[in-house]
DNA sequence: GATCCCGCAGAAAGCGCTTGCTAAAGATCA
DNA sequence: TGATCTTTAGCAAGCGCTTTCTGCGGGATC
């Protein structure tokens, strides 16, 4: 049916050995018996059998993109970064690599099965982004899958996740992003506003990212003096509600916290997402942002901006990470010493957050 | 290096023929051996390799999904959709088949090379997914491309993204979303709500889904009797600039609009994202939503019920277009009767559409 | 003119799996 | 009891490519 090596080597008087090699240019081939391949090639619109090459080369082409949500635009800047980085247009010499995208959901299930996938593709690298699911069976689950998939010259990459507990196996070069000081800058940005009620709605339980900049806003709680042992701190620890990242979560959590404390004065929020859930609650409660109640994001996502007010948040170059990512998995630059990269976050202040001064 | 089948085969003590029928299930084998075999499978953490796999039974499990941009939701949603249909969690027996979300950005040269990357891995499926590029030279080397896939068995989908010249080869399913209706009611409503001088900012220029949903706003002045050989029909003419699918396409077309017409008193947008791009330019303008400019986008995303006031838009059951074009590129269901299968998109009527009656 | 080497092409051995065909048992039947 | 099915397992031939090794012709070397 298709057309095969040896159907461009009978039309070209040749040997398909030469076909490959005049294919792969890495053996030296007579100008003229070239040219005459690449016509036959041209000629019988020939293309190559990507499978039957990575078995008997045993490469692949294929890097995996593991992801929490394809829909979250936290995840499309990092993934499409990448894939511009490793595949076609990324300025390789080679028509690229093929990106993966995998859409775990969030379910460590999923995560595994693709994991699995992969191996059986024998990818050439796999990258997993975002938070990790926080869980000892499932930590050391994957542990175990990526080292098989490392010993078996799979790269592994981490983006935007904590690295591997140390000694668990696998190498594995990540670019962890600095969750705890956003939220501890943004945290402290808020206090030294003047707020002391501050609501905060974390993202789904069991994710190391929500645990990150949770523990980053009581950092910033505990430095300003507002530790749980401080009566302002304790009411603080009453403001945590827990969530999810998506907008629903956002505005259940904030009808949450107002019937906990109608007289909170700032609330920030798990992410962008999030933040717009709770300013459509607030909205929808009779609030102002930031008059009555100042709002705050995480992430910095584009639609950040176009809030009204633009949303206060903390920015993370995902762009560049994901880029970055890509580079670490195709091989092309040397991993961060001690296989650890921590990306900076930056505060982002914008009209969202405010002194409190709400006249309820 | 890595396990075999032989590997395995020798430890159960079968020839590596009965291990493959019992990995693959689709030949009688004893319970006893059966057993065995998976035994030794799991003792030697045994993965098949897929590359081997396909080359013998000449079949993949890669299906390629190509998106005009990864980091857009709209893209995002559909593609999540397809994924948990057709992969990891679709419900379905085998373990599912792997997806790959390739990005092309737009870029016509792009979408070609992916889909030859698609036809070297053989892949089982394609689906070409929103707006194509109009353009006579590459709908034809698409064309040509995809009829070769289509020939070597890979099924093909068009999602969001208009049929196939009849004709031209290649017999693909498409799913195609009705965007010129969806533009002529949105146009209508601002039409009847009092609106005569309306703002329309395009996506970018050359693109399907552009010129449809700008025909469909025509049609819609056209049947109010606005048709450009009125007056207020001209100007509605001289109301239409030209802008891209970002937020920043929508500013600087609305400062543009504003240029040209201070006293215009509507803006309709390509989609929610340029939305959201022409509510920042209005408000940074001074200008209130909707009270003295009325705002519409096209998609309805989730973020657009978050804006303020939240955005009227036209609703595309993306999620649903996603599925169904997962369950099209499995062949786990027949294509609609003619090949084409068109999706309503509904009016989602919100807060930042209102009669006119600003104040300026 | 004999020797050596270099540049280039082909033969062939796999890569790890699937599958058609064959064959050895035991089951069934007359 | 011999003949005929059924099961169930193995043999071996590929799938389409890469790559090692072998070999051939001719210019350089002495």
């Amino acid at each position: 049916m298709a057309v095969t090596l040896a159907d461009v080597a009978a039309r070209a008087g040749v040997s398909s050995a030469t076909v490959s090699r005049v294919l792969n240019g890495n053996y030296p081939v007579a100008g003229s018996t070239r040219e005459r391949v690449q016509r036959a090639v041209e000629e019988l619109d020939y293309v190559v059998n990507g499978q039957a090459r990575a078995l008997a080369a045993a490469t692949s082409d294929l890097v995996g993109v593991l992801v929490n949500d394809v829909a979250d635009p936290f995840f499309g800047l990092i993934a499409s970064a990448l894939q511009s980085e490793i595949g076609v247009g990324g300025g390789q010499p080679d028509a690229g690599k093929l990106a993966v995208v995998c859409n775990t959901g969030g379910s460590p299930e999923a995560e595994l099965t693709y994991l699995t996938l992969l191996e059986r593709q024998r990818a050439a690298g796999v990258v997993l982004t975002g938070g990790a699911v926080e869980d000892d069976a499932h930590t050391a689950a994957v542990a175990t899958r990526l080292a098989r998939l490392a010993r078996s010259g799979t790269r592994i990459v981490l983006c935007g996740r904590p690295p591997l507990p140390a000694g668990s196996g696998p190498e594995a070069a990540t670019i962890a992003f600095d969750n705890r000081g956003g939220a501890r800058r943004l945290t402290e940005h808020l206090i030294s506003l003047g707020h002391r009620r501050i609501g905060y709605v974390t993202g789904p339980q069991g994710r190391s990212t929500t645990r990150h900049r949770l523990e980053g806003h009581r950092a910033a709680l505990a430095a300003r003096g507002l530790g749980p042992q401080t009566r302002a701190g304790a009411h603080a620890e009453q403001l945590i509600v827990h969530g999810g990242y998506d907008r629903g979560a956002g505005y259940d959590a904030t009808l949450e916290l107002l019937r906990r404390d109608d007289g909170i004065t700032a609330i920030a929020a798990a992410n962008d997402t999030v933040a717009l859930g709770v300013c459509a609650a607030l909205r929808d409660s009779g609030l102002r942002i930031p008059e009555d109640v100042s709002v705050a994001g995480f992430d910095d996502l584009p639609f950040g901006v176009d809030a009204s007010p633009a949303l206060t948040t903390v920015r993370i170059p995902l762009q560049d990470a994901g880029a970055r990512a890509g580079r670490l998995v195709l091989g092309r630059v040397a991993p961060p010493p001690g296989g650890v990269a921590t990306v900076a976050t930056e505060l982002m202040v914008r009209g969202s957050t405010a002194p409190p001064g709400g006249s309820r």
